[in-house]
Parts: structure tokens; C-alpha cells; sequence
DNA sequence: GCGAACATTCGACCTTAGTCGAAGACAGCG
DNA sequence: CGCTGTCTTCGACTAAGGTCGAATGTTCGC
């Protein structure tokens, strides 16, 4: 059985030593590679049978967690193996939370990754111990909620999203996606449907809280407490 | 000689466990107390002679780190104590980077909190061994020049920037100040100008890089790359 | 007291954002 | 084939955002 494996990072070199730790335990594997979010997409439109993704979580062009959810959004039933420098228990928990079927640590040995990738190959799903997911926890019910409205976006939805995130205007979205700025602000309104905001900030302040502390994970998507205060 | 103390943390017990932790070491210490960065900035107003701020990081209200930094730019002569509950280096090297004097982790004994409070209140800065500052790596760079922008913003502006960081429309902000919307856009302008940001959006990402990876904390501010693609 | 610098406030004016309705493309299904 | 649903696209219209210039008040130092 051969099976092709796209790694996703935006270092070429740890791209070749992610690769090679694989290609130890699992003689038969093909890879492809990605070293952004664009291009993650791209290949897998062009190789719909891929096995497997192994995922860098710190992708310049989306938040990594924001891309997590959407490839499990879209590709349900695609494989995918989170891999990341910052590997804290609450990262690792949010990673799982957002539908990874395993979790390496970028400093982890060759030997680790192999199993770990053998494993899921075979269908498996590998969690580190003392990060089990609890649904039933507000924080995490809060960031499963959140996953699931943004695996909700569709694909050209996700490219504005991903701009928006960078801080852009709709006329440069329209203008890198070669669309009118009508489709674009079209486009916006659904995202922001989707996700729960009212406005981009908020759709921003969204993704951004996809990332903190889940304490911080409330923000008021209802116009109902104006007089908040602090 | 007579300290005031003000403890900044939005859980009133926690407060006064912080309080009676400072009391044990330092018997001559009167308490103030603030739960929200509003507050904060009230009771410091009125009482401008106020020795020491214990301040927490997750607070309601504005972003932990904004506060710190904007509370070092009005008040620089004032010494200020970090508290968190999330006490990695990072976390601890990018507070004293911001102008804190001292960091107490939640978790520690009230043994040490006296200790490092009195150190402080002596004048000296505690800073935990293996967080020293690197003004000369880039990351660190990068959050300290973010750090003196925010320190520039007054303190009418510093309000408004608040809300801004929890989606709010200028309506809504000019309804809560009391003052017209032009004014609020007056405001706005003048703090997008002072963060380097092209608009709010840009501005709220800045706001939320001060909290993650130093690596994502590069924002395009000048419109430069309209072609950066991946 | 006087002038300089600055914070705060605001109105007029233009730009950007967001909504609504609608049209074409494309898939799956009976 | 014809129907349905969804994605993508767009134009016209309204709402919100952002700039500029200016008036007022305050705090400095001279």
C-alpha cells in the first residue's frame, strides 16, 4: 500500500527532516509539500487522494488553528497530524479539540514521529497523555464551538478570511483575488454570518481569541451589553 | 513609613489573598483594590501617591499587556508587579520587557510574594533567573517598539482603544464615553497613527500579537506588499 | 501674564464597509 | 431533462469608518 503524505511547513528544511523521520518507519510513502496556507489548499486539489497532512501550526498567511479547522471542515475524513515548536498541554488539547488525529512536538526524535505517523496511517488516533479533550468544560465547548463555525467556510470564504486576518482592505482582498469589491464585501457578510460577528474586527478578534487563553474565549456577539462596562 | 499598595485583579478573593500575602511581610502596606483596567485607572487618579501596582494579566477590560504598557507610559516612575497565572519565560521576559518590576506567579507562596514585594518597594527590580531581556534579538525588538507605541497613547485615547479591542462600533464607544462619534474618530485616528496601523483591524492584530508568538508579531504596517502572497 | 505645546472636542467631507436582491455556473437527484 | 441547492459573482444603496481643519481648555516654562 503506498501512501502520499503532504508536509505542510514554511521551513524547506524541516519540511526534508519531517519527511525523512517518515520515510524511516514508512518505506512506502510519497510526499508533497506546501509552505503555506495558499498552497496547502492548492496541492490538495491537485492530489485528492493524499493519505495523510502533516500540519505546522505556525503558517504565515493564517492562523494555524483557523487553517486546522477549516481542512477538517472540508476534508472530513482526511488524516491530519498537528506538528508545532509550542507544544503546552493546552495547545495540544486545542489541537486534538479541532479534529488533529495526533500531535507531535517539533522537538520530538525521529523515532516518536514515525510511530506516532505509522499509527495514524492505520486509522488510529494518537493522544499524548494528560490531554485528553473535555467536551464538557466551558473553555473547551467554547473553542469546539468556534471550530466547528469556521470549518463552516467555504474555500474562496477561507482565502478572504485569511487576508482579512492580515489586517487588509476589501479592495486589496478583490484585487490579490481577482473579484470585484461588491464580491469580496459579499464574501464578508457571509464569513461574519458564519462566525458569529458583527463586524470584521469582531471576526478578527474571533480568530485571534482561537489562540489565547480560553478565559479570554467570551466575546459579546449579541448587541446586548452596552453598559458592560468593565 | 507608610506603603499604598494597589491590587489590580478581577477575582476579589484572589485579591485579598494577595493583599494579606504582602501584609505578612510588610506591616506599614495600606491596600487599594481594582478589578477591571478602568478602575485601575480611576483609583490611580485618585490617588496619585500610590508606591506599588500588583497587576494581573487576564483582565476584563483591555488586554493585560496593553494596560502595562499604557500604565508605564503615564506613570513611569511608578513600580509595577506583574501577576499572572501563566507563568512561562515568555510570558515573564515580555512583562519585565514591558517595564515591570517584578513577576509573581499565582502559584507562588506567600513567602516569596512578600519577599519580592519588599525587594521591590526597596527599589530593586526581581527578575526570575533564565528570563533575562534581549533588547538585541529581534523578537524582543519588535515587542518593546510595540510596547513604547502603546505607551504613547493618552489616557482618553487609551480607553477608547479598549473597547475598539472588544469590537465595538464608534457609536457605541461614544455612547459609553459620553462624547460624539467625531470625536471618537478623532480618537481613533490619532491612536491608529500612534500604533503604526492603517485602520482598526490592523490595530486590534497588533493588540493581539503583543500576546502570542514573538515570530507572528511582524504585521505588514506600511503598504509595501500588496503582492506578498505566501 | 503670555505664548507654546498638547489633549479633547467637534462638524464637514470623502472613503470604506456591509446589506439586499439577483444573476449565472455547477453539482446532485428524481 | 428539470428541479433544487449552493457557490460565486456582481451592482445599487445605506451605514460606518477615517481625514482634515478648527475651536476650546489646560499645563507648562519663560
Amino acid at each position: 500500500m503506498r501512501y502520499e503524505v503532504l508536509v505542510v511547513d514554511d521551513h524547506p528544511l524541516f519540511r526534508a527532516a519531517l519527511a525523512g523521520a517518515v520515510a524511516g518507519a514508512c518505506s512506502d510513502c510519497e510526499f508533497l509539500e506546501a509552505d503555506c496556507v495558499a498552497s496547502l489548499f492548492d496541492t490538495l486539489e491537485q492530489h485528492p487522494r493524499t493519505d495523510l497532512v502533516l500540519l505546522d501550526l505556525n503558517l504565515p498567511g493564517a492562523y494555524g488553528f483557523c487553517a486546522l479547522a477549516h481542512l477538517r471542515g472540508s476534508r472530513p475524513e482526511l488524516p491530519i497530524i498537528v506538528v508545532s515548536a509550542t507544544d503546552d498541554p493546552r495547545t495540544i488539547r486545542q489541537a486534538l479539540l479541532f479534529g488533529a488525529q495526533g500531535f507531535i512536538s517539533k522537538s520530538a526524535g525521529a523515532d516518536t514521529i514515525g510511530r506516532d505517523v505509522q499509527a495514524v496511517l492505520r486509522g488510529e488516533t494518537v493522544t499524548p497523555s494528560g490531554c485528553e479533550a473535555d467536551p464538557t468544560s466551558e473553555s473547551d465547548a467554547a473553542a469546539l464551538d468556534l471550530a466547528q463555525r469556521m470549518a463552516q467556510l467555504t474555500a474562496q470564504q477561507f482565502r478572504v478570511f485569511g487576508m482579512l486576518c492580515l489586517g487588509r482592505l476589501n479592495k486589496h482582498i478583490a484585487y490579490e483575488l481577482q473579484i470585484t469589491e461588491a464580491t469580496v464585501k459579499a464574501h464578508m457578510t457571509a464569513i461574519m454570518r458564519k462566525l458569529g460577528a458583527a463586524n470584521r474586527t469582531q471576526a478578527v478578534l474571533l480568530a485571534g481569541h482561537l489562540l489565547l487563553e480560553p478565559q479570554q474565549l467570551k466575546v459579546p456577539l449579541e448587541e446586548s451589553d452596552w453598559e458592560s462596562g468593565c
